[in-house]
DNA sequence: TCCCGTTGCTACATTTAATGTAGCGATATG
DNA sequence: CATATCGCTACATTAAATGTAGCAACGGGA
């Protein structure tokens, strides 16, 4: 159903200049993926789990985005339900930063 | 345009839990948006200049978004066109890791 | 003044992505 | 065999993004 390929392939959206930022960058930037990472943070869940973790995001979406997250390596489908695979939770760790930084963004009025 | 009003405030998908990192992987997750802040980070550039940096994205969305980052605070327009603010710095800061995990992932082939 | 070129930005028709609802086949439990 | 859940898919509807064109405003030259 993407059109584009799998990550880090050519053709992905943003990763013409072969930086890998950019497909990451690309994957990472469509609808639900960071939240998914973000709510699988703590252990892995079933894929209802997961949807009603994100807000009852549509299953369509959130199959599309476990695919493509199975096949860049970073979620794996465990007999517990789908997980951050050792990649992901590196990939979920470079989040702290980012979420010291929300803190600071919202107290600090961004609007 | 956006349904939603601005960051941090009520009715922003995923942050019903008034968790500040769900507004901001909202929009940090919208098209662009990630790259955007990206291609500004050796300096401003004009919305043109944007533009060809986001591989011809069409003016409609990066207008979109570049007013979305401008109410979160993250960008401003300068004299010199478009432009990270401090606070847009600091988020971009947050990324070195990510862009060390981009190195390190598209070695280990993840799909 | 008139002509260019560039700026930021918008209109609008088309295409693509996401949503929402329903339900499939498989597996397990009673 | 009836239930219930699992992962996953179909499909019609709605929302978002694309692509192309062009606007008004500003700044030089000639």
């Amino acid at each position: 159903m993407p059109k584009q390929g799998p990550i880090t392939r050519p053709g992905v959206r943003g990763s013409r200049t072969g930086r890998p930022i950019m497909a990451l960058l690309d994957l990472l930037g469509r609808r639900w993926t960071l939240r998914i990472i973000w709510e699988l943070r703590e252990g892995a869940l079933t894929s209802r789990a997961l949807r009603t973790a994100c807000d009852e995001a549509s299953p369509t979406i959130l199959q599309t985005r476990l695919t493509e997250l199975r096949e860049a390596g970073f979620v794996e489908l465990t007999e517990d339900g789908y997980g951050l695979t050792a990649l992901g939770r590196e990939l979920f760790a470079t989040f702290t930063p980012l979420n010291r930084f929300a803190e600071r963004w919202s107290k600090q009025g961004g609007s």
